[in-house]
DNA sequence: GTGGTCTAGACCACC
DNA sequence: GTGGTCTAGACCACA
């Protein structure tokens, strides 16, 4: 994994987001065990406030909960990785029909130009 | 046109998406005079600082001109206008489609979610 | 107001039930402008980043929004804050009676108890 | 009994007030011998020392007692057991009255939502 | 001046 | 050793 940040955006969500897409594609396995916040901070090269931050929200969003002193886990909530799943896509969906509506392309187009993309 | 913004993004870059498209999809049209910073500022209730620093940009993308005496105005260049579009249209595009990929959504999946949407 | 906090729950919770209690009773009214993160945090003798910590929590729930250069504002939706107080009053309703329940008083003892309270 | 654990708050804590319920609504009957430190620990799937501090501070308000040879009884003392019941309801109450009170609620207020609680 | 982010370093309770 | 919290101090973009 290649913990690479952009200066547009706060390391924190970047951080958040590259883990939840870790989790939803399957790299990281419902109730594996994530690297402790030090470990993470070293290994991505942050300060280990910057990693609590991102999996404060991870939590929050119900992808890993904490365990006190044994550190913290992937849920094993397959469905709510699924839903999360689901829900990332539609966001993502909405957003970009809005966008290319607002630009004036059709349905028809903007099937025509992703049937293109690569 | 509605004049909100959130707060999440500069406000200057939210002014600069909405007057771009409200110069693309034809509300502005090529040669249109545009409202001066000070009126603009009011109209949109935002620093007048605020605007100057979006028609910095509108100029330099080349969408608008400033003509030292009789104020600002869109581009006569519709090829300029059409390129813009194109080029919005295309980020768009490659944004969605590897925010989709990651998430693990063939081309397939994505135009059935795309036809599904409203 | 007396900015004390006990030490057996973190400071930036306390702070945030307590200005949530002020936007709910009433002493902070709907739209009025909250101080700054760096005099709240002198006035409260805590450093800013724990009210900061607390103001986004804020946020989330809805309660404050924060409009980039101009500070804090309480939100306008009366609504809200009634949604907010139902709710809070309706989870502290809900332990109540549990835990009464799980001691084995029944509803009109728990209601006798209330009677002679103070 | 479901010997699940929030990791909001101390482990041992919640065993405690688990353990004391258990005895306050006669679950554990007084004179009854409770299980092993050990027993309880691979019950509870939990540390043994948790379970250890548990039990120091369950003898410590007189609910339980040990006999250095025959393990840990509970208290044949009945009276001490309703003491506690009691004291326990006071402070639920108190806590509860001041919740409500702060959110601006009045005692008539408090009753009708009880009697509207399930 | 405002909020937002990040770092560095420290201390704590818990197991 | 683990997560959680807090402080102090710094820098940045924005208006």
């Amino acid at each position: 994994m290649a913990w690479e940040f952009k200066s547009d955006r706060p390391i924190y969500t970047q951080l958040l987001e590259k883990i939840q897409l870790m989790i939803i594609s399957g790299k990281y396995k419902p109730g594996d065990k994530l690297p402790s916040v030090r470990e993470f901070a070293s290994e991505a090269a942050v300060n280990p406030n910057t990693i609590q931050r991102a999996m404060a929200e991870l939590e929050r969003i119900g992808l890993v909960y904490s365990n006190r002193t044994s550190g913290r886990m992937i849920t094993d909530d397959l469905e709510k990785i699924k839903e999360i799943k689901k829900e990332l896509a539609k966001e993502s969906v909405n957003e970009f029909m809005q966008n290319m509506g607002r630009l004036g392309y059709s349905e028809d187009d903007i099937i025509e130009l992703i049937q293109k993309y690569k």
